[in-house]
DNA sequence: ACTGTACCCTGTAGGC
DNA sequence: TGCCTACAGGGTACAG
């Protein structure tokens, strides 16, 4: 679901409700997410401070007293609610939450409803409970220690972080050379580039005015020297990223917090969602069409992406 | 090594 | 109303 402007608004949001706290009690309802949950998890995080919180790829990273990392992935449907002064999500012995709460994710959470997915539920010292749901299950939990982050086998293959340093028009024809995969599907790919997803990927190639179709190669190094395109997909991908984390993520369908806050870049998508919309591209009279790529459906402009 | 497809799971929307 | 299909922001496990 969320993508890594998403994943960064979610944790913004947790990080003033759980640095310096405690997990006082840890309520585990279900053996696995995704997969397995780690042994002992509700008895091994009981207890534990947390420091700060961080974020990796499409992961936050919890870090824990005694050097351990509490990794969170929230796959395609997974949300946090933060209840202060109340119940859980799970709400009362009538279902009903009582007290208030915020969903931090990108769809509402519907407290009678949606409670049948509330697989975690973290009571923290000072009151504040943090219920994990996840209706499709996509997400995963995993507690590693700190000085294994790196050569964990979710994260020692990830590639650049896009709003580093490392991500410029050089790496990416360096790491598209002799790639035949197309360049839609290059860009979905972790290892290259982490944090992009479906929409993010869709946009970058928009604003650049790249073919999603065309092979990666397409953006290799010639003649020792980077194409103009790849160092404007950087580029874009930078910005696009940078623009989404400021507007608080994207919300889809009819999203909306229980402060009654939602993200807002939804409403700056050029080519996401806009199937048979004009294209915004000034002078580009195409029209933005969805093709599925890959399994998902690209947006793309056949006129002014190339 | 690389590439494409099937699959994991649940919910929702649309056609009939 | 029900039944069916397609699709949804994620990633992995294969077969070729």
């Amino acid at each position: 679901m969320p993508e890594l402007p998403e994943v960064e608004t979610v944790r913004a949001g947790l990080e003033p409700v759980l640095t310096g706290r405690a997990f006082v009690r840890v309520e585990q309802r279900r053996p696995d997410l995704r997969f397995p949950l780690p042994e002992r998890f509700a008895e091994r995080l009981t207890g534990r401070r947390v420091l700060r919180l961080d974020r990796r790829a499409k992961y936050i990273l919890v870090h824990l007293d005694q050097d351990e990392v509490l990794a969170v992935h929230l796959g395609m449907t997974g949300r946090l609610i933060v209840s202060v002064g109340g119940n859980g999500a799970g709400g009362g012995p009538d279902g009903h939450a009582v007290g208030s709460s915020v969903t931090l994710g990108q769809y509402a959470y519907q407290h009678g409803k949606d409670a049948k997915h509330d697989h975690l539920v973290f009571t923290m010292s000072g009151g504040a409970v943090v219920t994990y749901n996840d209706a499709r299950r996509f997400g995963y939990m995993t507690l590693i220690p700190a000085q294994d982050l790196a050569q964990d086998a979710f994260f020692a293959g990830l590639g650049v972080e896009p709003l580093g340093p490392e991500l410029t028009g050089a790496y990416l024809a360096v790491r598209a050379a002799s790639r035949s995969v197309d360049l839609k599907a290059f860009l979905m790919d972790q290892r290259i580039v982490a944090g992009l997803g479906n929409i993010y990927v869709c946009e970058a190639l928009f604003r650049a005015g790249l073919d999603p179709f065309k092979p990666a190669a397409r953006l290799a190094a010639r003649g020792g020297k980077p194409t103009p395109a790849a160092g404007r997909l950087a580029a874009e991908i930078k910005a696009v990223l940078t623009e989404a984390i400021r507007a608080g993520g994207s919300t889809l369908r009819d999203y909306k917090r229980a402060d009654g806050t939602t993200g807002l870049f939804q409403n700056e998508f050029g080519a996401y969602g806009r199937e048979d919309a004009p294209c915004l591209k000034p002078g580009c009279h195409g029209t933005v069409r969805r093709k599925t790529q890959g399994g998902r459906s690209t947006f793309y402009c056949p006129a002014c992406q190339r």
